[in-house]
DNA sequence: TATTGTGAAACATTTCACAGCC
DNA sequence: GGCTGTGAAATGTTTCACAATA
């Protein structure tokens, strides 16, 4: 296949969020003007991006709303579970443990970590949870693919060494600073600041 | 002032955060290539975002860390505070209301809301609490420009239209859901899971 | 000598127009 | 008739090369 740009990829996620949406109402067709609709883009740019995967539509009806998330899942690798795993349990790394969409959408944290043995004994959840110093054992037994950053700033990029050594192959980072990352691993930022920042400055 | 490209402001978003960093660590003048190294981006955009933002460098030195800072400031309007309100004191939402680093780069959490009494009965925080039957007169009373969506997807459009009708400018939303806003309201999605999906994809 | 600032070149993305199709 | 699929045009963004500068 060829390569995709970043933006194309985005769209593509986004449009296979919205398919789940789109399922639950029982929408069997969704035409490239509806899906542009829906997402904030050009019908242009939808027919585009799909045709760049390689994935098609019916003359007259659109999308086959089934059929189009089996294949976008298809190529974009999104049909196997991932597992992954969440440094850092305060408020927030508590919260995203118990986020029930990620099971839907094939994402399952299979565990947490936190340094601090106190918060350990006392967290009240589901998933297994560890000391930090168990990381890299859990990981390889696991089969933790995706490292999750909820820890404070100062302990970020040690958290983002620590689970690259272990072998974690992406990297989702709430922490408030960017933390640098070995070739090879993705790495993506969820800077709320950042995000409060770009909405004033659009104001 | 030109109008500048989403991914322009988004640049100098992290740039302003970066230098919070710079800061901390009593750097008084950074090089173009040593920020792009920084933020994952070349030294060419930098100087391309900065010069087309009108904001000017020294020969040989690079550019002053404090006064880029007072002037990314003022160019993107957030030198002044913003006030913000959470709906949805979930487990997510409680975790919003006391993110300390809001506060310390001029947003200001001044209102949590929820549907449920019980809830508001139950909060532990700093933050004063409301029941979404207040919204339109809190917003008014106190101001607020930004709100934050972290509700369940069920509730998230309905929560949308009555902050726009509230008067807000801005909303960032937290729930799996896009939602659609009335023209001139700025909008911006967190979707952790679209966050896994994107870092899944390029894996 | 090291670094900015910027016009021009190279590259990438989006939009468009329209053939093809059911 | 209404929708997709796509090559070509239009537009936007990034990279580069180099003059200017302290």
């Amino acid at each position: 296949m060829k390569d995709l740009s970043n933006n194309t990829i985005e769209r593509i996620c986004k449009i296979f969020g919205y398919l789940d949406a789109l399922q639950k109402k029982e929408i069997g067709f969704i035409s490239s003007r509806e899906l542009a609709q829906g997402l904030g883009t050009t019908e242009y740019t939808v027919r585009k991006d799909l045709s760049t995967l390689g994935v098609t539509g019916h003359t007259r009806r659109g999308y086959d709303v089934k059929l189009l998330k089996t294949q976008l899942g298809e190529k974009l690798h999104l049909t196997q579970k991932r597992k992954a795993g969440i440094v850092g349990l305060g408020r927030l790394g508590t919260a995203l443990l118990d986020y029930e969409k990620f099971k839907v959408d094939g994402f399952e944290i299979v565990a947490g970590f936190d340094c601090s043995i106190n918060k350990l004994e006392r967290i009240r959840t589901q998933i297994d949870v560890f000391s930090v110093n168990d990381l890299k054992r859990v990981v390889a037994e696991r089969h933790i693919e995706l490292g999750i950053i909820a820890v404070p700033e100062a302990a970020a990029q040690n958290v983002a060494d620590t689970l690259c050594a272990a072998g974690v192959k992406g990297i989702l980072n709430f922490s408030p600073v960017k933390v640098t990352v070995p070739e090879g691993i993705v790495y993506l930022d969820m800077d709320f600041t950042n995000a409060l920042r770009f909405i004033a400055a659009r104001l």
